[in-house]
Parts: C-alpha cells; sequence; structure tokens
DNA sequence: AAAGAGATGGTCT
DNA sequence: GACCATCTCTTTT
C-alpha cells in the first residue's frame, strides 16, 4: 500500500452507532529516510505507531492543538505511513456540520487536522488497525474507481521540500482541497 | 484575494 | 527553549 492508493478510499468511523465516513482526496508520503518525516531520526514514544505493523493509525497532535491521522504503510519496523490530509464527507454530514458547526461544507475536511475533527478522530485512536472488520476506523474500498491524480509538493514542512510525495484527486480540485 | 499573526502544548535538543 | 506534517480570525490590498 502506498499513498496513492489511498485516494478513492472510503475512511469510516464508527462509535456509539453513530456512523460517518469520507472518500480519501489528498495523502502524502513519510518514510524513514525522508527529513520531513516523523520517522527520520528514528523511534521515539510519539511515533512509535509509524513503526509498527501496516495497516494500523499513526495519530499524533499537531501545533498543540490538533490531530493528524496517517496509515502505516511499511512493514513492522519501517517507519513508513500516509498523512491523509483531506476526505470528502460522505456518510453522517449532519454529525460533521455539528462538529464544524459555522464552516461551508467545502471546509468540512480539507485539512489532516480538520479531517480528524469531523470524523472524531483523536489521540486515543493512536495505533488502532483501519484494516479489521471490528475496529471502529476503518479504510474501505468500495469499489469506487481510483480518482485521476496530481502530485506535487508536501504542505507545512520545512526539510523535504523537494521531494513530491502529496497525492491529490483532481475532481476535489481546484481550491477545495487546500486552504 | 492575499497576507499576517495568535493560539497552544507535546516532543526533542 | 526551539520547533513544529495546522487552523482560524483579522488586517491589508
Amino acid at each position: 500500500m502506498v499513498a496513492p492508493d489511498l485516494l478513492g478510499k472510503l475512511l469510516t468511523v464508527e462509535r456509539d452507532g453513530v456512523r460517518v465516513s469520507g472518500r480519501v482526496v489528498e495523502t502524502e508520503a513519510y518514510t524513514r529516510s525522508d527529513p520531513a518525516s516523523h520517522s527520520f531520526n528514528g523511534p521515539t514514544a510519539r511515533n512509535a505507531a509509524m513503526f509498527g505493523l501496516p495497516g494500523r493509525l499513526y495519530v499524533y497532535l499537531s501545533y498543540g492543538i490538533h490531530c493528524c491521522a496517517n496509515v502505516v504503510t511499511g512493514s513492522d519496523g519501517d517507519g513508513q505511513a500516509v498523512l491523509l490530509r483531506a476526505v470528502v464527507p460522505i456518510d453522517g454530514l449532519d454529525v460533521i456540520r455539528s462538529r464544524r458547526r459555522g464552516r461551508p461544507d467545502r471546509e468540512l475536511a480539507n485539512g489532516p487536522g480538520k479531517l480528524c475533527e469531523a470524523l472524531g478522530i483523536t489521540l486515543a485512536d493512536d495505533g488502532i488497525s483501519v484494516a479489521d472488520a471490528g475496529s471502529p476506523i476503518r479504510i474501505v474500498d468500495d469499489g469506487t474507481a481510483p480518482p485521476e491524480t496530481i502530485v506535487g509538493a508536501r504542505v507545512g514542512i520545512t526539510r523535504g521540500v523537494d521531494t513530491p510525495w502529496r497525492f491529490a484527486a483532481l475532481h476535489a480540485l481546484p481550491g477545495r482541497v487546500d486552504d
């Protein structure tokens, strides 16, 4: 599983009988040999999940305020993951709107922090599987065709800026993916 | 439409 | 003590 493969998949969160979901339209790849990656300096308490089994979630606190969610894509010990940067809401739009009150629909989940708030992903979800059928958070292939994809530079980093590992669904552009 | 700045806290040096 | 894989609000063109 690599970063572009996640585009078009459904990210579902089901808790307390409430189901919300969104289609993944933007991702970024991070690897061990990449100076922009949390795994670049080796395993720590924070990034432990990133060095764990593939198909699990690595969730961290960004700028002291927001959660950002990654899907671990490397083998056990690799330190490789894909940041989920944006989704288009599919299920539970009413719940998502109430969590993101006051924002227009296009800004409900068009960023890594917004995505987590919209879908209810928190630090408590660090390390859980998105592949197991019993998991509250899942990445589902619902048969939707993979979107046409554009590739570009990653966002919000100061090192590794020349590595074009940002992937976005063409149909989600323009201006709906970024801020 | 674009640019700037503050919020806010864990992690690592 | 510096540095962020961000977001939102305010100010300026």
